[in-house]
DNA sequence: ACAACCACGTTAAACGTTGTAAACGACTCT
DNA sequence: AGAGTCGTTTACAACGTTTAACGTGGTTGT
């Protein structure tokens, strides 16, 4: 059925392997050859059978990417730019959800897919179990996001505790004095962002009210919706809002709107990821924006280093920068 | 390095297929034995090797999703529930972005990935070049969303015409009459969700106006914000707007937010698609909401029925359910 | 002339899995 | 006891690719 190897080296009147040095960029070869077999090449039609090629090479040129969910506009937005990063570098990435809890049981059981992937981006939601090894998994593997440092992965995140403490004390230098927090969960990204909201309270020696920190069930919309809802009936609601996402956010200034608050007069909004939706709704969303295309780029890079058998240096670290986008929630 | 078939045998005290007959549920096998080998393959944490079983069946239980951009919110939603459908079914899914123009060159040229793949849903942007035949694939190939019918795919879609005129209608239930249509452009869904828009003008006696039916460059919330600017601008603007998508509606929404309109009460806007952001907006957005999850799940069983064999049955054609979801942005 | 390359060819052996067909018991039936 | 039957297990050959080892003429430089 599907042409093979075989058959582009009969027609071309070669052998198969010269067949096979041409396609693998074998340095020597006469122009003439490599000419006659890429003309019979194109004229078949021909494409390596990906299957044959990674089980004799042991390598797939194909990496995961493990994300919560792929509905979520943050995520979509990196997958997309890691798709791309990798596409550029001739690789193909298998999105993989896995929506919450049992993520990282998922991964390491069915995630490796039967050795078909050569690597693993993995962006954790749930706090990642320590032991997850590098013997467990058997491939290399580049950390996404928030994490207890000190870890044995390679990692690439924003430095969030310090640009929490920019959201807030932005929200400080617009001369709001009661600002809460939205995001507290039970999940590292959660820990590292009250750190620097905590921090940047501090700093300008304003108190710390656990009443205004909000933990909620989720990271969606509604769940900044609910959350807001319980800020508004404190007995002192607060005049600014930090949600760890701006998914949170969006949710917080629909209750908003819903109960008739302005902002950012009546309440300050501040969000975290910069997604799209954030830059047209109404008003627009302030936010830290993290540069997706750097971040994907060099997850994409890391893995692809390791794959290639850089396997015993350290494990690094990488810093994804950040800008504060002021917008319409929190600019008067 | 990986533990293979033969080492789940040796330690089973059984040969190499019997092992994989396990594996496969052959009827044939003693209670025992298959005890014995399963727990050897517990004990050895035995994967098997998608690569070389794909090779030797010809089979994968890989399908590729051709989608414009995963960063779009109604492919983010939508492959996420095709994720999920395939997943329910044991098969894989490969998500593909072909970024506008050169779609189905890009998916023809790579997209079947070295024959990996046992077949495509495919969500065209650009109209499909008509002569795209089974032929030129090889694999079972699903299409999603508007296309000059009879095609020789299968096919799941929303009865746009319908749904457009329905959305349409509401527009001049609540007493608007000149309305405008954003997102008219090159392609088959423009020219489809046009011709619904048309058809409910004329059936409710209203004049129509070309000055109202704006192109725009893509279906992104700028195209949107762009295309009401253009309308804005004109000396009788419109009273209500049917936007192709909800990112263009979304953007048009912003445009009215920033020239201070009121809606609905000044302009009334319908989306299409009802993705999340929608339903969080301020205001919400009344929009057509097709069931993606029966989408999602229609989509794959069609096209795993193909890769079962059914190729010779004529190819089907499924109309999801849709329902209008009338929200702020249309109900005073 | 001699070596040192170069550009290929040939052959064989993997990679890990499954389909085919045949072998092996343990039965039942004469 | 022998032939037939059934259920269970196995040996062997693929699937399409790459790698390795070895060989063969040709070209070039000394």
């Amino acid at each position: 059925m599907a042409t093979r190897l075989s058959d582009v080296a009969a027609r071309a009147g070669v052998s198969v392997k010269t067949v096979s040095n041409v396609i693998n960029d074998y340095p020597h070869i006469t122009a003439r050859t490599r000419a006659k077999v890429e003309a019979a090449i194109a004229a078949l039609d021909y494409r390596p059978n990906v299957s044959a090629r990674s089980l004799r090479k042991g390598r797939s040129d194909f990496i995961a990417l493990a994300i919560p969910e792929m509905a979520s506009p943050y995520f979509a937005e990196l997958g997309a730019e890691i798709s791309r990063a990798a596409k550029r570098r001739g690789i193909t990435v298998l999105i993989d959800q896995t929506e919450g809890g049992a993520a990282a049981e998922k991964l390491v059981l069915d995630g490796m897919r039967g050795q078909l992937i050569d690597g693993i981006i993995f962006s954790p939601i749930t706090t990642v179990p320590a032991k997850l090894t590098v013997a467990d998994t058997g491939k290399p593997l580049v950390l996404l996001g928030e994490r207890p440092a000190g870890g044995q992965f390679d990692r690439v995140a924003v430095d969030s505790v310090q640009a929490s403490c920019d959201a807030t004390t932005h929200l400080i230098s617009i001369g709001r004095r009661r600002i809460a927090a939205i995001g507290v969960g039970g999940t590292s990204t959660g820990a590292v962002r009250r750190k620097g909201y905590r921090k940047a309270l501090k700093a300008a020696g304003l108190p710390h009210d656990p009443a205004l920190e909000l933990a909620g069930t989720g990271y969606h919309r509604e769940d900044g919706a609910a959350s807001m809802r319980e800020l508004l009936a404190l007995p002192e609601p607060p005049d600014a809002i930090f949600c760890f996402n701006d998914l949170l956010a969006l949710g917080a200034l629909r209750t908003l709107a819903d109960a008739g608050l302005r902002v950012p007069d009546d309440v300050a909004v501040v969000g975290f990821d910069d997604i799209e939706d954030g830059r047209y709704h109404s008003p627009t969303l302030s936010t830290i924006s993290p540069d997706k295309a750097w971040l994907a780029d060099n997850a994409v890079a890391l893995l692809l280093d390791r794959i290639a058998g850089n396997g015993e240096a350290a494990h690094r670290d990488l810093t994804v920068p950040y800008t504060l986008q002021i917008r319409e929630s929190t600019a008067g």
